[in-house]
DNA sequence: CCAACATGTTGCTATTGACAACATCAGTCC
DNA sequence: GGACTGATGTTGTCAATAGCAACATGTTGG
């Protein structure tokens, strides 16, 4: 079923190239095959249940054959992290867009799509904060991270130009959401925790959550006029 | 080497219960050699590098001897994480300990230790945060788990009488906070942003950021008596 | 002393990752 | 048009591993 579901999927794709044989060629596009069969079985059964004969079984081909796209394991999942991780990218960027053109709630908007995201699609979420990824993660994955992170740092930046924490240091302002936010998404979306938080919606706990992070609209932030705490530096 | 520490170190325990003999039988205690030699395969080559087999062969028994203790690599990764566990809990709850009598200085203080643990034990921190271990969580560990989670909760609440948030959910704050922490430390201990955060000082990033989740003493938190200060003359 | 038990060993099978040699197909060059 | 080349997939193989079963050895208690 699924592989046939793959299968049908990427014929169309090649379908695109060469319009008349659907499905002629060894498989067609073995390489994205793999790659979407790998996220299901992520999915269904989690990462360590994943292995690239069993990838091949269910996409139909040798057990080889993977190695032609895949250097290793870690290559294919490396591949799977970079692009969960454009998409997770976008998906940020795209809850920014849709927040308006206030830079706080816009910031605000992109910390709860991070957990949005993690609790959506959580095999990409997994993927690529599995320790293994990350160890030896590849050139192409360690640069779109930092892209991403340097995308949130200018967001950072813009929700502070606009009253949110002035005396911080953007990076540290950065540093301290994103982790706040992946913390919570980890959180939510693998087991930990769900004991207690039995019986609330994740999608409210995640807005309370980044509402400590930032407020949700630039007026709700400390301003000239209120009440202001300076009793000291905060080393 | 390695095998002889351990195997020497274990004869000690065992000499504890049977003053005589040192180490006469099989091996001694094999299951606290094996957990000990696990967290030194994950301190240096990673979880992933961990096998039972290669356990064995380095604690000097045959490939099988560790299924008697634990019934597969699940198992002794659960039993180790657990022991992390307990330390983990120890280390954060002797910061608090550490910190003095205000409430929110305490909880500060937690936050920053979970860090520092994270940092000094990066193999019981990658090992309890593991996925496959939260996921095949056995009983113990997520017993150990849900009372951390609880004294984080009393902590927060003392904190927030002590003028914390005095608005928000006390599970919500916990949450925050606990999500926050992790959150950083996952990001220190492992490699991701290491780019950007080149040549900062690990300990003193992981106070800022804590210090945003909440204030380093009770006397910082925003009150209704405190210093007002027109944000235009600040800083 | 013997029986039950805990602990460790040896041997086996199935799965997996990784590699090498070979086969097939497409497009290109002469 | 036919051989060359490169990309793709197949078959065969090896080493490492997990997991199981049968057996051996040391321990303990009746």
């Amino acid at each position: 079923m699924l592989l046939l579901t793959t299968s049908v999927r990427h014929s169309i794709h090649v379908g695109i190239d060469n319009m008349e044989k659907t499905m002629t060629y060894h498989h067609g596009n073995l390489k994205q095959a793999l790659l979407d069969r790998a996220a299901e079985v992520i999915a269904e059964q989690g990462i360590e249940a994943l292995s690239l004969r069993g990838l091949a079984r269910d996409v139909g081909v040798s057990h080889a054959a993977p190695a032609r796209h895949f250097r290793d394991k870690k290559a294919l999942l490396s591949a799977l992290a970079n692009e969960g991780y454009l998409r997770f990218s976008a998906y940020v960027t795209d809850a920014a867009e849709k927040a308006g053109a206030d830079p706080v709630a816009r910031y605000n908007a992109m910390g709860r799509s991070v957990i949005r995201f993690a609790l959506t699609y959580p095999a990409y979420f997994a993927t690529f904060n599995h320790p293994d990824v990350s160890q030896a993660a590849d050139e192409g994955l360690l640069k779109s991270h930092k892209e991403y992170m340097e995308i949130v740092l200018m967001a950072a930046a813009q929700a502070q130009a606009a009253g949110w924490q002035p005396d911080i240091d953007p990076l540290v302002l950065m540093a301290f959401s994103s982790a706040a936010a992946t913390g919570t998404a980890n959180m939510l979306s693998n087991g930990r925790g769900s004991d207690i938080f039995k019986g609330r919606d994740m999608e409210v706990l995640a807005e309370q959550i980044i509402n400590l992070v930032v407020p949700p609209s630039a007026d709700q932030c400390a301003q000239p006029n209120d009440i202001k705490v300076r009793q000291g530096e905060n080393a």
